[in-house]
DNA sequence: ATTTACTATTGTCTTTTAGACAACAGTGCT
DNA sequence: AGCACTGTTGTCTAAAAGACAATAGTAAAT
């Protein structure tokens, strides 16, 4: 049974309530839709319909089954929309706020493969760390790494996003790994500088988030620099788990655990990266490509 | 074609990577996997897979597409499940809160329907007017009329739900109509009584909802009482637009609307019904066929 | 560079299934 | 009780998916 057309006709006839309507829709005999039905109702073994020759009503069932199936369909047919050629292809300008690291190294080139599907669409790209309003519209598409979520939106994890502490192999073998929290105060340490200062290293001590008191020999708002320092074997840093993947697999950067437990930027150590969206807007076909192809693109899971 | 065939082909081929597992995984040649994969491209316009004979590999609009098309499928089998006969019906407690009114009028009376279909579902229904914590799991659905929505719950709108001012036709006739809501300090009225006192009637002063002080000839925490005075003609009462729609439709009560605006209990004249959940629930099947049902079965709408 | 092993594709036949069309049957209305 | 309408069933035809064997293309190994 080609069941997908089969769920259109059980659609359109939960509608009308007619089979003939629903028959000349489709432009096929009403002996079809009918046998479509009742191919229909023998796989589920359940009446969908409940008729005679003169009316034709949705059973309780068939209510059921019509609300989850018919957005179903119309995902299907959406998608349809999307990807095909024939369709007009979205058009139109696409907001999108990111953190300014993370949106370097990884929105900008994914935008710039989204270019080449979609090129009519265009974008206005905004790296910045301030939380952007997406409900008074200020953006249509944001990606942060979330801690408290506002109302209204629709969050889709793209990775984890928590902050290791790294130094190149050279700088291990040369000066040791720290044990603890308290080895790093006289270590050579690299910090990020965000709009309201150095972003402090904390340390959780019976349960709380407490910063550390250090002497960063190098500040920067570029978080590049800080790795290229890492790398060159010059100290310490704390990073983004996504920002030092590569060179640690690589073997170009270690990966050191304290004894004392983990460090963070704030108060919390596991957090995920996100990509919002307000939800009415993911009716607009660029929304709904760009949001789709980015968690396609940047996810890294299910 | 048999599209959904087709499609489960291609999710499935997009996880695998590999015709002849994909193939086997269905148990049919690997000739057809790749006939229906080039239908789909056909029929999309679209390269979904970039393939030589020793890899496969998802397009950027493949991605796309497996995105969309991917949770409609699971929608789909999601939904046979529920309806289909051959599957375990849905079982357990299913605990469920409304607002005593609207719970007593439409509420218990579809849940009557809904034990109907899935005899194994259990049910503890609590009407109150008290906001039942749904993220501390005190009920698993809730039905109230929603001003403010808390956090991480799903609302899927039921019906309108105002207040609207009503008296019997004998009554308009006897005493004339009120033409504004100082008119309705000597009248008769009847109102309703909250945990926390009289509901008082607000009027909307230069865009501020103030209390009328209004002498009520009659208060009830049983909206019935209150309905049966004014059906006898005994005064007005300001009721739920759910609670009078019969009797207006059938010419037993008029709808009295006031020169200086409309009246409400709360800031705000055009509120809605709403069934609301927390999402993880839904994964249960007896909270899945108690939404659908329940939001088939009372929604108004589209 | 050449061979090898693997895998997608193509060709042809068979089976399944949807559609067309006409005849039939049940139902609500006058 | 008869009429008009509509859903169902029977039979045939057309289309499409599946089976199976053969082919062609490619990445890796020698």
């Amino acid at each position: 049974m080609d069941k997908l057309r089969a769920l259109k006709y059980f659609v359109n006839l939960a509608n009308t309530l007619n089979f003939s309507t629903t028959a000349e829709h489709f432009g096929v005999p009403s002996s079809s839709v009918s046998r479509r039905i009742k191919d229909l109702e023998a796989e589920l073994s359940a009446t969908l319909f409940e008729r005679t020759t003169r009316t034709v009503q949705l059973t309780d069932l068939g209510k059921v089954y019509l609300l989850e199936v018919s957005t179903a369909l119309q995902s299907i047919e959406m998608a349809d929309e999307l990807v095909g050629a024939q369709s007009k292809s979205p058009t139109g300008m696409l907001r999108i706020t990111a953190m300014p690291a993370y949106g370097e190294r990884f929105v900008l080139p994914a935008l710039e493969k989204l270019r080449g599907l979609y090129n009519n669409i265009d974008f206005d790209v905004n790296l910045t760390d301030q939380v952007i309003n997406l409900a008074s519209n200020d953006a249509d598409i944001a990606i942060r790494s979330a801690s408290t979520l506002p109302d209204n939106v629709v969050a889709r994890r793209l990775c984890d996003h928590q902050f290791v502490l790294v130094a190149s192999p050279e700088y291990v073998s040369n000066n040791g790994a720290p044990k603890t929290s308290t080895d790093l105060t006289d270590r050579a340490v690299f910090m990020y500088r965000t709009q309201h200062g150095t972003l402090d290293w904390l340390t959780s001590r019976e349960g709380v988030w407490q910063p550390l008191k250090l002497n960063p020999k190098f500040v920067s708002n570029y978080g590049q620099s800080i790795l290229d320092n890492v790398l060159a074997g010059r100290g310490l840093a704390l990073l983004p788990n996504w920002g030092v993947a590569q060179d640690i697999k690589a073997d170009r950067l270690l990966v050191l655990e304290l004894e004392d437990g983990p460090l963070s930027t704030r108060g919390n150590n596991s957090l995920g990266m996100y990509l919002l969206y307000h939800p009415p807007k993911f009716r607009l076909q660029k929304i709904r490509v760009a949001v789709d192809f980015l968690v396609a693109e940047l996810g890294d899971g299910p």
